[in-house]
DNA sequence: ATTATCTATAGATCTATAGATAATGC
DNA sequence: ATTATCTATAGATCTATAGATAATGC
């Protein structure tokens, strides 16, 4: 019945977190809790300070471990930033909704939404900025997947329009690849603006306005209507 | 005449750099140029691994100097740190040319002949994005450095914007702001896809190419001709 | 006296390994 | 036996201070 009485030590933060417990398996411990929680707050912590900024010892102590403790689950830092960086995925892949392939204009008014979207999960946008940032060096374990996202995302544009083209609702001589890597362009950089200042820029009003002015150069339609 | 032997001992990087000195103020010391060659040295390892993931022990090897050499110039990393986003301040005015105010649709011209001439100076470059991965967290040092950047940027287009309202060559309804906004994050954005594939991605083509979209949609001017 | 450099070192971290301890599941 | 946790600790770094050494400039 003393329980209290087992928080012998304590680092710095006394009075957050998870409390550690003591060495040996926790009754009803189901891995994949943990597992989750270590992904949440290193993605965090990643997302403030970067994958070079955070520590692992920061990472277990918001997770609520010892350091030990988290290695137990990630065998190294380079493996937990894997596992963060598939969780952000399939996060990402959730909000977009693809269930079925992009028809069209449709693509846009996709990103519009998962832009809008994204106005409300800041701590996601700044994961993705400060990877952006870090994974441009060659060396850095996050590069292939930066490489891998870019790609993903401008095809993915590149590929409405061309169901556009292919439809008669966009203009044959589009600049396809170009208006994707400027899309894909804007998406980023106003997330950039957008984290220095939420209340002064309207990121998703920004977008969505991009994108009108987009579809009015090179879509074929006369205004609203589908 | 044996200067040779007096390299007594070398860290790591054997063959590189400049050889460090002996104790003692060396003979035509002139301060100024060990300052810059520090602040070259930092500005490349900040663009690579940014300013969290660079030492100072690194700096001052990329530097030819001890350590403590480097902090006899540079007293702390913060106030290096500041240093180098001065001297890529004043470097980027030198590139922009800003002899005069700006003039009406002159200024997009002048960003378009800015993001052109950033092909020719990637570390530059990499040194902003890396810069404004890191510093959208508010306790890193180059966080109001960053915010600075943006509002004299964005700053910039919608003064020339509203001037061009005013000669009658832009059109009185065009959201001057939001064009501006959308500028800066079309260039921050290609940055990021150039940097990470310098070959596949046209970074001033593409940016050109936007710039004319903008003034074919809210320009009054037939086309060419000034 | 001031400036530019170095060696030595303190005091914090940081990643990862070794190995103990205790609960779970066969 | 396996899994989840911890303590202890090795071996690298990393920033910054103390203080020696030598050239410059008054």
């Amino acid at each position: 019945m003393n329980t209290r009485h087992t928080v012998t030590r304590m680092t710095t933060a006394d009075a957050s977190r998870t409390p550690r417990r003591r060495p040996g398996r926790p009754r009803g411990s189901g891995g994949a809790d943990t597992r989750e929680r270590i992904l949440a707050a290193a993605a965090t912590l990643f997302a403030e300070t970067g994958y070079r900024g955070t520590s692992m010892v920061a990472v277990a102590e918001a997770a609520g471990l010892s350091q030990t403790g988290l290695l137990h689950h990630f065998p190294s830092k380079e493996l937990l930033l894997a596992g963060v960086l598939q969780r952000r995925d399939e996060q990402d892949r959730a909000a977009l909704d693809l269930g079925h392939e992009p028809r069209g204009w449709e693509v846009l008014d996709q990103l519009v939404a998962l832009v809008d979207h994204n106005t409300r999960r800041e701590p996601f946008v700044r994961l993705f900025t400060a990877m952006a940032g870090e994974a441009i060096d060659a060396e850095h374990p996050g590069h292939a997947w930066l490489g891998e996202h870019h790609r993903y995302a401008t095809a993915l544009v590149a590929a409405g329009l061309r169901q556009a083209e292919a439809d008669g609702t966009c203009l044959p001589d589009a600049p396809l690849e170009h208006i994707a890597r400027v899309t894909v362009a804007v998406m980023d950089g106003l997330q950039i603006q957008w984290l220095m200042d939420p209340e002064g820029v309207d990121m998703a009003g920004d977008f969505a306005a991009f994108v009108s002015t987009v579809r009015e150069r090179w879509g074929t339609e006369p205004r609203d209507e589908a």
